[in-house]
DNA sequence: TCACTATATTCCAATTTAACGATATGGAGG
DNA sequence: CCTCCATATCGTTAAATTGGAATATAGTGA
């Protein structure tokens, strides 16, 4: 029940949800969905961190970055599970749409360069 | 996404998925569920309205009673895959087993006439 | 070793949530 | 019409959540 309720937090915050639906798409790291949504990099890094003890999303460290990704498999049925649902959710809502292709753009070292 | 956050949000409170299994196996009134989970009134009606706007839960008035149960379909989409996906979750769980037979005694009549 | 950079963590303010008691509403029966 | 009862709503409080700024951490390269 308690594994059950995390992954629901997890789910019920649009922040997250936008996170979970690019990660779809691509694997990200920090600065690159910071750039997509906008707001402060602690913000990110605590989201992630949040559907990372969800097992809704794993990451793996590549030298200074970090790449965050949606696992595979799993072995939290309910993280399995919804990881499938959200495939198709969302998929025709045109902010995450948008959101996506903003993602699509996002390239860390542009966004590094930009600074 | 609104849509989807309401009933992720719904899904994140452990009283309230304790609500929905019982709901699973029988139509239940407020009094029934503040029997069976030990919460104020008050509490047990809120967490209704709640799964109610999310679309997981319906109700029908019967004289001074109101029935609460799981709608069949449902036009949301997000609630109507987290109702399936509910039905096998959970099922193995020792607290909800416990829960589900002690709902399984509660009667508005009995219940009513301990006063 | 020192400076630089990406990310994580901490601290704080604002907002939301969950619980309860008290009160309001509305149907049933006398 | 008046009372009773099941449920809904309101007011309040404590705890959890979200966001940002500031700071800490850890990898990299000179």
């Amino acid at each position: 029940m308690k594994k059950l309720v995390k992954v629901m937090k997890a789910l019920s915050d649009p922040n997250r949800l936008k996170i979970l639906k690019m990660l779809q798409y691509k694997t990200m790291c920090v600065c690159e969905l910071q750039f997509t949504l906008e707001l402060a990099q602690s913000s990110i890094s605590k989201h992630l961190k949040i559907l990372e003890e969800a097992e809704l999303v794993d990451s793996r460290k590549d030298g200074l970055w970090v790449n965050y990704f949606i696992p595979k498999t799993c072995d939290n049925p309910y993280a399995e599970d919804m990881i499938k649902k959200l495939a198709s959710w969302l998929e025709n809502e045109s902010d995450v749409k948008t959101l996506i292709d903003r993602a699509k753009l996002a390239d860390r070292m542009i966004i590094t360069k930009g600074k």
